[in-house]
DNA sequence: TTGCTTTACTTAGAACTTCTAGGTATGTTT
DNA sequence: AAACATACCTAGAAGTTCTAAGTAAAGCAA
């Protein structure tokens, strides 16, 4: 689902930058060969994100001679991952109201909180 | 988003069951009429998630004369509940595994708990 | 009793998203 | 030199989503 690997970017960028292979290598590692997204997922995904002005490329040319598109982090992306979490928060509330009505005995499924 | 719809009506008609248009409503008045779902959205979702077994229509005459689909959450769809929700916490894993890395010196940006 | 509003459900297909399956090219190891 | 890993790209098939249209019955106000 590439709807929710752009958040996942935005937050692996928000560290450091990272170039397209690099970050496929990372989601695999991170979720012990979990989530293996496919190159052919993950460049439309990234060029989208920079025609949406989230991320900026560069191409760098690395010490053994092979060229790299490094990714950014800018402005506009920090604001987008600050939304796509309050819309996280959102959809959190929103089910927490559904799940606490009057007939409910239950308690919350689930708390998410901003620390 | 009708993806992210399925589960909120998993949530509702684990509550007790429902039908098309008191969905739509009840989605309305708990976001404030921020969530104003089409009812060509809805009712394709409704199919679609009862020919996956997740939920099971039926026809009731009320009072009025008129006919509505009452739905009701399956087992299947109470095991679909769980696994959403699932998918939701590993997701939050993940999130917090990306933020949480070596040179990062920030908090956890969200925790997210059962309970 | 006529017309307007609300309730209640349906569907075709346009518009959009996603990803498979192919490709290119360079560096590294065997 | 062959095989493998790195690194990126894209057409278009396949799938999803939702707009925009429709049907029809009940309630209500004029």
């Amino acid at each position: 689902m590439a709807s929710s690997l752009a958040p996942l970017v935005l937050l692996i960028l928000k560290r450091q930058e990272s170039y397209g292979y690099q970050i496929i290598q990372e989601l695999k590692d991170k979720t012990e060969g979990e989530l293996q997204v496919a190159e052919g997922t993950l460049y439309p995904v990234l060029k989208k994100m920079e025609a949406k002005g989230w991320i900026s490329g560069d191409w760098k040319k690395v010490e053994s001679g092979r060229e790299r598109r490094y990714y950014n982090l800018t402005d506009k992306g920090r604001h987008e991952l600050d939304a796509q979490f309050s819309q996280l928060n959102y959809i959190n509330e929103l089910i927490n109201k559904l799940w606490n009505l009057p007939t409910s005995t239950s308690t919350n499924p689930f708390k998410l909180t901003s620390m």
